[in-house]
DNA sequence: AACTATTTATAAGA
DNA sequence: TTCTTATAAATAGTT
């Protein structure tokens, strides 16, 4: 959608790619915001950019939508489904790996700014800046 | 984008809504897929429908998303940063709750195949459907 | 599940 | 880098 088609692969300028990412991420939250809007549903993004910044979003908060998984789990976690252990060790790495996610998303939360001006137009929902 | 302009609140009438939802999560994930392609960025996506069905989508894969983000946290992890005790403990519960996000999008994977269309047309990433 | 009339998103350009 | 605008793409209402 612009004054040209482009071929779907790496843009090559750094430049015009640094463009395109912060226009699409932007573009990309938008659209999470009005999906979580419109159909009352929870969406949690985690972007890393050309440059590994760390973006996220999360509708109505990423907090929220984990507590929500969390209870359904819960609620099957007795008697150790039949899908058996491997999964739950497998898991258990994932878990720790996520840690890291949460640690970052939950650092920049606390510095999203300029992009107040999509949150007012947006709703509750989150976008957050990286470091 | 449609025949009218649709106001920004929940979409009432209940069938509606789910077409809606269909239509605009293959959008989100065909957007997340484009970012991520275009930009050689890494996108990881959590729905949940308004069935409460859950959705995921990543690229190039959840798991190797989450491999890159765990690296980094080790890097900054001697030492016990300045953030605190607080923090850690808050990471640990948030640990816990997407355990079960993990468990979830972890299932999905093995079902996915209605979406083949759009992984063909798309790339590598995975498009993942609800249990 | 397909089809368009329209609205949106956005690639270039200023 | 922020704003503009011509054009591509997404999608609301319809069939």
């Amino acid at each position: 959608m612009g004054r040209r088609k482009i071929k779907m692969e790496q843009v090559q300028d750094t430049n015009t790619k640094q463009v395109t990412f912060s226009k699409r991420r932007l573009g990309l939250f938008k659209k999470a915001s009005e999906l979580a809007t419109l159909c009352n549903a929870e969406v949690g993004i985690v972007v890393f950019s050309p440059g590994n910044k760390p973006y996220s979003f999360g509708k109505p908060d990423f907090d929220l939508i984990a507590d929500r998984f969390k209870n359904e789990s819960e609620e099957s976690d007795s008697g150790e489904t039949s899908s058996g252990r491997k999964r739950a060790i497998q898991e258990k790495k994932i878990c720790k790996r996520l840690n890291s996610i949460i640690e970052q998303t939950e650092a920049e939360k606390k510095e999203a700014e300029d992009l107040q001006k999509w949150l007012e137009s947006a709703d509750e929902e989150r976008f957050n800046k990286p470091i």
